[in-house]
DNA sequence: ATAGGGAACCTATCGCTGATAGGCAACATG
DNA sequence: CATGTTGCCTATCAGCGATAGGTTCCCTAT
């Protein structure tokens, strides 16, 4: 009964490739996420390099798995956290874990929200995933009060800021998570101020 | 008298090293940074591949040079330009121009700004340039009369946020540029908040 | 029960990459 | 004028991602 299950093959591929994204993120650790060799990532599920395309049509296809695989973790990682209560409060939260999410791991942070592999551009199937998360955070602006491009422009240019200057000054740190709250404050004064001077338009224009 | 100078050669060899260079920009923006070809470089300045270890002693070498290179462009860039009058105006028009700089080449942005080639780390004697220019921004806070360390990271996430939003969204464009105004403005408005708030501290905590 | 078909994995090999070895010619300097 | 250095070459290396083609094994259909 336990050997001839109607797609045991199947479920056997997705184990075996499950194993091969969570090495080849080791890997990524151990050596950079552009300098995984195939040949090591063969090597260390026991396989040799061609075999490795049975489950990943190419390198490229494997680092959509990758990203796609990193996205869902966010996705988790803000689903488990409850942004009840005060709006304001809960995106002081939301940012301060945005940013700590990003330095818990730093390769993860280079694959979702840099540019670093040459010719990669995630599938659209994946990206999919990426614009479900942007949907996540525009939710929490708005939710705060904040709908107009603009200001959602600025909220996105603070997280990749903070997120960006801790990766990379402080890696693992929380130099710039524990910014997260008066950046907030920063910023949620700013949008009541412009609502206090010009009510009728929705950004307006100054210095 | 043309012919034989006394270091007529290391002139022309430091000639053929600046071409060089340019080529290696020029291709940068053709195929990306990480994916030059030694052996494309070579050919488009009419030599063959192991030719241009005679100019730089290896690839991460050339980039190094290209960092150089960049930081150079930049420290010129904001030297060209006066900030005089108003340190607040000053500071908006500076935050202004950092954005657009990224903006008007991605390429040299990533090199300058992210770490996007694989073992590449810029030698000491070129991160001097890095932070000369980090020097010229912290004059510039001082000036608007911020200098604690934490306002500091904030304006540095600030500036890095807007310039990879711009050139991850929209590169070439002005999206994020513009908002520099604002983003000065809501950052100087935070700063004043708390010198009213706690003057006693340099930094206050809250939320 | 078994023949057919596809999945999984192999070896061998391709073209490309950055880097090195070793040789030759041009030039600057004693 | 001999000598050492610079500039540039050809030939070659090991490593890379990708492909071709073969073999074994399992699942399914007759």
């Amino acid at each position: 009964m336990t050997t001839a299950g109607p797609d045991r093959r199947k479920v056997r591929h997705e184990a075996k490739r499950a194993e091969i994204l969570a090495q080849a993120w080791l890997l990524a650790h151990r050596d950079g996420l552009a300098a995984i060799s195939l040949r090591d990532l063969a090597d260390s599920v026991g396989l040799r390099q061609p075999s490795l395309y049975v489950y990943f049509e190419s390198k490229l296809n494997l680092y959509d798995a990758m990203f796609a695989d990193g996205y869902r973790q966010l996705l988790t990682f803000v689903a488990e956290r409850s942004y009840g209560g005060d709006p304001r409060r809960a995106l002081a939260r939301f940012l301060g874990d945005l940013v700590q999410f990003s330095s818990d791991d730093i390769v993860r942070h280079q694959m979702l929200f840099q540019r670093t592999i040459p010719g990669f551009e995630p599938s659209a199937e994946t990206f999919a995933l990426a614009l479900e998360f942007y949907e996540v955070a525009r939710q929490m602006l708005a939710a705060a009060g904040v709908t107009d491009q603009r200001s959602i422009d600025i909220f996105s240019a603070l997280a990749n800021g903070l997120a960006h200057q801790q990766v990379a000054n402080e890696p693992g740190g929380r130099r710039w998570v524990r910014l997260a709250g008066r950046v907030t404050e920063m910023f949620l004064a700013d949008i009541d101020q412009r609502r206090r001077t010009s009510p009728a338009r929705k950004g307006s224009r100054r210095l």
